[in-house]
RNA sequence: GGCGCUAUCGUCUAGGGGACUAGGACGGGGCCCUCUCAAGGCCCAAACACGGGUUCGAAUCCCGUUAGCGCUACCA
């Protein structure tokens, strides 16, 4: 068996939607457990929408991802010539004729069909036409489309994950395969170009189940043997409905902007709708390569749950170094404006990792070690208003305990010493004398250990934060 | 309307005739740890859409019903 070759073929809309994502992550994961080669080809027919900045989105997206291509990316309108020569073929081979009816008059059919609650379907008026009938339109220049004969017989193929899968060719139409401008339909310029590419898997959506059969009766016509299909589910939003704009992020490139990691997009995307087959969640690439296959695949439509990628980004966040953090914290606080001044990130880094979940949390909560406290939450001022006076002298006590030591003895150790005999010594408990100071020094009531919050934010700043509080 | 796809906890899923008192994960609840919050550990609640078959035996196979979704262009 020749190795496989699979390809992702977006069309440029703007942005790379999740739902693409994934089937490219589909793809790359065969090819990269086949050994196959993995194709990438933009579908750019429709040149109106189609511009080199929405190709980049989608390279961007994939480099992102850790996806790479083997091939391309190739672009499908650069292929109109050999689009236009399959179709002259099929004529000349009498698998596809010339259509004289003009748009307006299909339309008229259609919504008249529709006004009956009917399908509509084109009534192959020109199934027939003599050629010197034919001769005689083209000589007065009148413009046609060109249809495939579809074959009134059985289409069916085994897809790889839904199993088999059967059409009637009498229920299909004799659709267009070239506009009248010369131009390529999108079944037949796919089916041309996967010919020509030599693709032996086609993984796409779900969606384009009802194409198969067109593009099946298609390779039938042009005599080539057809590739394997594997039709994979559509990404849902929370109300089951296809994930869409209005249900939240759609766009891989806002995921990469929330501060997601691209192993944990890649990670939970391949477990939409895929599953190693064992209770295995979190699999590395590696892994993923070695456990993946076709059969894995889910054939019911998956829900897309922001909560578990966030638990998922959370799970990738604390198993990673700080030291490996760094980078990305410091673009994300250069994003939110903060200036690091020089200071080591790497300590606040490790102390606030196991609290956050996103890239830009964890960014957030070191930008108010780093800064102070730009507000105060909410139940940060409740506790404030409950404690009264003595919050205020809660802190003059944290300041006289903590003054006397020095750079050197700034540590977690010494600190918590000192902060439990000024407590016991006051007679408060050791809650209600720590608190105080992370509020004073975060404008929260949670963070890391308060001894631990001290060292990161360091002597002197913190006994600023801690006398301004006071004063206030 | 036609054609097609789908149906296991709220969500992602395991399951491919007996190993199922249906397993795991997210989320939820509780406990432990603890100066708070996370993380971590332990525990709990939570599902085979419905109805018929086939079979000694069905979440698993078949048929139907219902529901959801997709497609139905000289869009992709």
């Amino acid at each position: 068996m020749p190795s496989p070759r699979v390809r992702f073929a977006p069309s440029p809309t703007g942005y790379l939607h999740v739902g693409g994502a994934r089937t490219a992550l589909f793809n790359w994961l065969f090819a990269r457990k086949t050994g196959g080669t993995f194709v990438l080809r933009i579908e750019d027919t429709d040149r109106e929408r189609s511009t080199e900045a929405h190709t980049q989105v989608i390279v961007d997206g994939l480099t992102w991802l850790g996806i790479t291509w083997d091939e391309g990316p190739y672009f499908q309108g650069s292929y109109g010539d050999r689009h236009r020569a399959d179709a002259e073929r099929l004529l000349a081979a009498g698998r596809a004729y010339r259509c004289f009816c003009t748009r307006e008059e299909l339309d008229a059919q259609r919504a008249r069909a529709e006004s009956r609650k009917e399908g509509f379907r084109y009534d192959r008026r020109c199934h027939d036409l003599s050629p010197s009938e034919i001769e005689a339109r083209l000589e007065l220049g009148t413009p046609c489309t060109i249809r495939l004969r579809m074959p009134d017989e059985e289409i069916a193929w085994d897809d790889a994950v839904h199993g088999r899968i059967s059409f009637q060719g009498r229920d299909l139409d004799d659709f267009v395969i070239l506009r009248s401008d010369g131009s390529p339909i999108y079944n037949h310029a796919v089916v041309s170009d996967d010919i020509a590419m030599e693709i032996t898997h086609v993984i796409r959506g779900d969606d384009h189940i009802s194409n198969t059969p067109k593009q099946i009766a298609l390779y039938r016509a042009l005599e080539r043997s057809t590739p394997v299909f594997a039709h994979v589910p559509m990404i849902l939003g929370s109300d089951g409905k296809k994930l869409s704009k209005r249900h939240g992020a759609t766009a891989v490139g806002e995921y990469q902007d929330q501060g997601i990691f691209p192993a944990a997009m890649r990670n939970f995307l391949a477990l939409l709708g895929w599953s190693p087959g064992d209770d295995r969640e979190i699999m590395p690439e590696t892994e993923m390569i070695a456990a993946f296959s076709l059969e894995g695949i889910q054939s019911k439509p998956a829900v897309f749950d922001t909560v578990k990628l966030e638990w998922m980004n959370g799970q990738y966040l604390s198993t990673t170094p700080a030291a490996e953090l760094l980078r990305p914290v410091e673009r994300q606080l250069e994003r939110l404006g903060v200036a690091v001044g020089g200071r080591d990130l790497l300590p606040m880094i490790d102390a606030v990792k196991t609290r956050s979940r996103t890239i830009t949390q964890l960014a957030e909560q070191v930008a108010v070690r780093l800064n102070g406290p730009a507000s105060v939450d909410p139940k940060a001022e409740a506790l404030i208003r409950k404690m009264g006076d003595s919050f205020a002298a809660n802190l003059g006590r944290a300041v006289a305990a903590l003054d006397p030591l020095d750079e050197a003895t700034w540590q977690p150790e010494p600190i918590l010493d000192a902060l439990k005999a000024s407590a016991e010594s006051a007679g408060v408990k050791l809650g209600d004398a720590l608190q105080p100071i992370r509020v004073a020094l975060t404008g929260s009531t949670v963070s890391e250990p308060v001894n631990e919050l001290l060292t990161v934010v360091g002597r002197s700043a913190s006994l600023d934060r801690l006398r301004a509080a006071q004063a206030r």
